[in-house]
DNA sequence: AATGAATGAGACTTCATTCAT
DNA sequence: AATGAATGAAGTCTCATTCAT
């Protein structure tokens, strides 16, 4: 069973999708400034010259990894959400799949909370519509919440997914927590409230 | 009682403080990595060569920012605390100090958010111990609600921080609401809940 | 007879000529060194290594558009100085056309001033010569004037050459001159000469 | 006597000339383009990054040895106009300066004529006033000439300036021609005309 | 005749930092 | 406390060119 050995270069047989795995683990631990060209490219053994055969410059590449983390992400959360027919129950197997696939499972995602748009003004409106895209999905989990008239729904939205995102700030994977115990904790909180007069009275 | 002289510029006159503001205004805005040396003592009229005669490198300068962004985010938040004696009003009075710091007030405490310590490896451990003492604080609030026994505090805690830090994302000045409005629905879906069971029932 | 068959594209197809245009343009725009392989293949629609089915490479391509340029300004040349018998008529029309093929008709020609063989050490020796060639021309229908023995024909010749190609620096098309006007103008003043003197005596 | 030797850096003994120096000897030799930073500055034995104390870029730099390469033309020619009375020597006398400045002299002059203003957009209007302020002072002379009404000086102008420019194309030194000799022939040429009827006559 | 991925060299430029003054 | 010239390293990006397909 032969193998490729590394070849300068077979037709058809791009490096592109490794330079984008490259990409993403820089931009995701290093922050979109930090991340060098030299650097991504080095863990695919190509030359800085050579990425501009597939992107024109740093920021498009930042937004096709970004694109592809939202691409990810919505898969993940999707499909975690399709199996829940009970809404509260749809919301929160969505925060799990949200917190697991930007925590532990890629580095895509992780781009997406690290990497402010701000930070790259050319691509920056180009990365706000896709991380609404993905926010909309997110919205209609809490449509379908059964909640009495007037609730701050899209409150309870910001508040969410902002706590979930922030969890890249303190996570630590092997800690006491897993995803899914954030993710349970989290929307419970929100779902019963904690106010012991009310509780009591429950 | 002495004169000046013809000093050319007192102690009190030193730029040190508007280098200060100057860095943070710079750090909030782009970050620590895309803020430059040179972008920072233009704003104060000083050449890059002369920020060394106040700090050592561009890392203290960023602790040095840091510090005084804990500094008045704590003083903001624990004045406001002062006022209130109901627990889950001073958790109130709390979030709302600690979101106007944040947005309205103060490039300092936006640093806190915007700058992860992992950027500064050479003062990430000063930082996260700035920001550890300033969130001890916060959790003593949390201690003091009467929750019931075995109440998830610490996820609490969390959640409610990181909705508020991660509200740089999304908030913008002028528009519906005010930080006090989203301090307040923020607590309030905390301490109420929104499980339409429960509240019917309550 | 063959037909065509379903070739791609028949060997009268070829896009050579385009390729060939499309550098002229670039180079006489911008210089040999500023024109670039993609500018010019993009042109066509072609990518970059297409051209070196063509060229061996940049040089070899400035060398075709540089011998292109020779032969159309001095068919121009020629055609125009082969309808005037006198000499003094026949230099005027030489200078017309070159004039014109060099500022209005042909980037080709435009090539032959804008780029100093200096520029391509591989090719200079070649380019030198073609354009040798070409001023060989021109020297002839000086040796032809009616000049006083011991009259500086050569001198003549490069003052009048040398002051039609400096013309690309400030000609502007559109403007009052023509190059018809231009060339009427200088022949006349080396023909008649300007000192008043003289001119009060003729 | 003590030399300095090549210490990093003395005050106010700024390596700003011979960076200039090199610059303009790098452009006129080889062209803006061709021409690279690290050339220049290595011939002063600095750092690329160095340059950039003195100029903001490398088209600022060009601006800066254009606008010497007028200054020292003007004054050449300025000079040598001075010592005439008589307005078609005064002519004479400034078009050899003009030569010799070009041809023999200065590094500076020749950057006039060997990069066109277009090849830097970005500061060609700049080089092109410059430009044109140095022109009027030929077309002051040119104006002194005591020609019959109606004599097209601005074409004699425009002749007499393209064709002393282009003499870098051919001039070689040491040929048998100097400045002075080129700068007669071409004012003769000029003032006396070629037409053997008139010259016959005259 | 043409492609497309890749190369390798080198381009300009930026930046934090130093140090004699 | 501040300057200004310089450093050294590294950054992104461009370009002519190659070669299997």
């Amino acid at each position: 069973m032969p193998t490729r050995g590394n070849r300068p270069a077979g037709r058809a047989e791009s490096r592109l999708p490794q330079v984008l795995d490259a990409a993403a683990a820089q931009f995701a631990a290093k922050g979109f400034q930090a991340a060098t060209i030299r650097g991504i490219v080095q863990a695919v053994g190509m030359l800085p010259g050579s990425l501009y055969c597939h992107f024109q410059n740093k920021d498009e590449l930042l937004a096709a990894v970004y694109a592809e983390g939202v691409r990810r992400i919505t898969r993940a959360v999707d499909a975690a959400a399709q199996g829940r027919a009970e809404p509260w129950d749809r919301l929160e197997a969505a925060c799990e799949a949200h917190l697991e696939t930007l925590l532990d499972s890629s580095a895509y995602a992780k781009v997406l909370t690290s990497v402010l748009p701000d930070d790259v003004p050319a691509v920056a409106p180009a990365l706000v519509a896709l991380r609404d895209g993905y926010e909309r999905m997110f919205a209609r989990y809490v449509a379908d919440l059964p909640l009495p008239p007037g609730a701050p729904r899209r409150a309870l939205r910001l508040m969410l997914l902002g706590a979930l995102n922030w969890t890249t700030t303190w996570y630590r994977a092997g800690g006491g927590r897993s995803p899914r115990r954030v993710a349970r904790e989290f929307v419970g909180l929100l779902r019963t409230g904690m106010d012991p007069a009310r509780t009591a009275r429950g």
